[in-house]
RNA sequence: GGCGCUGUAGCUCAGUUGGUUAGAGCGUCGCCCUGUCACGGCGAAGGUCGUGGGUUCGAGCCCCAUCAGCGUCGCCA
């Protein structure tokens, strides 16, 4: 901490502060308040008076300037020498804050600064009032450098001073009003729901409170207020929409926190369609109104027809790049990693690799070890360079392999063929997975491209990977595809559900579906899942017992808002469009959350810590 | 819990094959400078090279462990 200075230290050029000429109010009645970002030629010898931190303080000895921002702006002051305040304003330093007055002019012709809006004019300062000193920050304030990551968010305050975030919170600000706006103008209703409520054990880990009240009982915090909306249809609301704040506590990820925000929406007597045409346009009002672009009516595919044209449920399709099944080709082949993936039922897929055929063997290893971290078992590359073939298992590959799967893949020469062999699922999943990566490199993924897309007709139910029971792909309120209902004795795990997911750029936006409406359907799914009817009533009685007084038919969505923002603004992670997030480990370094707390609160809530002789701090 | 990357001045980074006194830009402090806007000039302060151990005549650099951050797998109905 050499380099910061302590207050104190300054306190010599804090006392003998310029007084302002008059009282607050009797200032504006001779200068007008005005924003950093306001002022235009056009305000020539107007008496002002602004706010702001110093952005940035140029000191010719005999001509000072300051460059004064807030959050609209930044205008350039000038301190000239026979003023009173230009010795203060030698002491000036990045990060105080300001108050000062003058008179705009005209800067000399030569010296306007067209990249500020405010280039054309100046203030001549006539008083300066230092509202408040600031400490040396921790990192540049003014600029969008990088900074670690641990002080940017123990600093948070500053950090999100910086333009970066300044611009993506308003950014985010304009997405969640168009939001409300466009379903306020379609007769939805915002409708809050509670932050403590009851857990229900499917899905993620819950957040829980502990009950005073009600020794050894919890509350959790929602993970959606899935139920709760359904309610509200059940309740006879017909439309309704939230920004809701969920919580999930499961290990984050660039594109997921513990703590994030959906569009929650649900209507009434509304089919598939209903739905979709709604988000869609939500969304489609949201860009043009937010960001000022227009977005095409979304690409639709089948889950089906999403892993096998670009091997992930969530496909990016800024860029083609398509898989192609080759396992036809390899149908007699002596390579054993090929012969054995086929004979299983498995697959091989085959991603073609733009002008990979430059690259050495050493980075096709790299590129194999990608590949097995995304859960392959391996990967076999061909290079096609003008001269014929290279590959990691060319003693096994004829030329005529190599031209039929080059054919597949409409690759050419100089590109690099990438070749995964496993179960169909997951040659597919790491194929797609590589297909991202691929696109990456090529720079195929423009940050400001916008590619929405609906995937529909999920099947119903996966095999728990370690258990092999059937598990809802998704959640067990949703209602299975017309007509699938049949199945469920059969064959469920043909069933499809009524079940969409948003998808742009490659991710996940959010998903929605037609729910159950009807009491016996929700039983006899959660029958189907394992329950017991004991296990129902416990956990979802309350549920099913509303489902039995007349719930109509409804079903909605619920979208991933912090992703959505992330998207718009270019950005690879969502802490960046957030303004108080948590660290990778759910810390939050500012507070300093989670803390220890007095003991009696702790007893207070009937707990005792296990494992730890001081459960709790003093403070 | 596994794997990977990163950790050197307040900040961002460089640092050769292991070899003298660890550098740069920005910032900070002092002096100079009346038209700059990344102002400029001169000077100064500022480092346990994340931490602990090891190898070596010698470690910022190699090895092991550990901590922190990020990414990723598991997980996220």
């Amino acid at each position: 901490m050499g380099g910061r200075i302590a207050p104190g230290s300054r306190a010599s050029s804090c006392c003998n502060t310029t007084t302002f000429p008059a009282s607050r109010k009797g200032a504006q009645a001779m200068s007008d308040r005005v924003s950093c970002g306001a002022l235009r030629a056009g305000d020539e010898r107007r008496a002002v008076e602004l706010d702001g931190w110093v952005n940035r303080r140029r000191d010719h000895g005999g001509l000072i300037f300051v460059d004064l921002r807030d959050h609209e702006g930044i205008t350039q002051v000038v301190f000239d020498p026979q003023h009173p305040s230009f010795a203060e304003a030698e002491h000036l330093r990045n990060e105080d804050v300001l108050r000062v007055s003058g008179s705009v002019r005209r800067r000399p012709a030569g010296t306007e600064n067209p990249r500020l809006a405010t280039g054309d004019v100046e203030v001549a300062v006539e008083a300066l009032e230092i509202l408040n000193r600031s400490l040396v920050p921790p990192f540049h304030v003014n600029v969008d450098e990088d900074a670690d990551e641990n002080l940017r968010l123990e600093y948070r305050y500053l950090d999100l001073r910086r333009p970066r975030m300044q611009r993506n919170l308003r950014v985010r600000h304009r997405i969640v009003k168009a939001m409300r706006d466009f379903f306020d103008s379609r007769n939805f209703l915002e409708i809050e729901t509670p932050m403590m409520i009851k857990s229900t054990p499917e899905g993620a880990r819950d957040y829980l409170v502990p009950s005073r009240l009600y020794p050894g009982s919890f509350y959790a915090l929602p993970q959606s207020p899935q139920l709760l909306k359904q309610i509200l249809m059940i309740a006879g609301f017909g439309k309704y929409m939230q920004i809701a704040r969920c919580m999930r506590d499961e290990d984050q990820r660039a594109d997921r926190l513990v703590e994030f925000t959906q569009l929650d929406v649900e209507l009434s007597f509304c089919t598939e369609e209903d739905v979709m045409e709604t988000m869609e346009s939500c969304m489609r009002y949201v860009w043009r109104e937010a960001l000022d672009v227009e977005v095409p009516p979304f690409v639709r595919m089948t889950h089906q027809e999403a892993i096998a044209r670009f091997g992930l449920d969530k496909p990016d399709l800024r860029f083609g790049l398509e898989l192609a099944d080759v396992s036809g080709i390899f149908a007699g082949t002596e390579f054993g990693v090929f012969r054995s993936a086929i004979e299983r039922g498995g697959a091989i897929v085959a991603l073609r690799y733009p002008g990979g055929a430059g690259l050495s063997r050493r980075e096709f290893d790299a590129l194999t070890e990608t590949a097995k971290q995304f859960g392959g078992k391996g990967m076999v590359w061909i290079a096609l360079s003008g001269d014929g073939h290279k590959s990691s298992a060319a003693r096994f590959l004829t030329d005529a392999n190599v031209e039929a799967v080059r054919r597949a893949a409409a690759a050419q020469t100089g590109d690099a063929l990438l070749l995964f062999a496993d179960s169909a699922e997951l040659a597919h999943a790491v194929a797609g997975k590589m297909r991202n990566e691929v696109g990456e490199r090529c720079g195929l993924r423009d940050p400001n491209a916008f590619a929405f897309a609906w995937v529909t007709g999920f099947p119903y139910l996966e095999a728990d990977e370690e258990t092999g029971k059937p598990i809802p792909a998704h959640h067990p309120f949703t209602a299975p595809a017309p007509g699938d209902w049949e199945l469920i004795d059969r064959d469920p795990m043909r069933m499809r559900a009524q079940h969409y997911d948003m998808v742009l750029n490659g991710y996940e936006l959010g998903s929605g579906s037609i729910r159950i409406h009807k009491a016996d359907e929700q039983r006899k799914i959660f029958e189907m899942l394992g329950l017991t009817p004991q296990q129902v009533q416990d956990r979802f009685g309350f549920f099913v017992r509303a489902l039995d007084y007349g719930a109509p038919p409804h079903g909605g969505m619920a979208l991933g808002i912090d992703r959505i923002v992330m998207i718009a603004c270019a950005e690879e992670n969502l802490r960046e469009v957030t303004a108080f997030p948590k660290n990778q480990v759910a810390r939050d370094l500012m507070m300093d959350a989670p803390a220890p707390v007095p003991e009696q609160l702790v007893r207070d809530l009937h707990l005792r810590i296990a494992g730890h002789d001081r459960p709790s701090s003093s403070v």
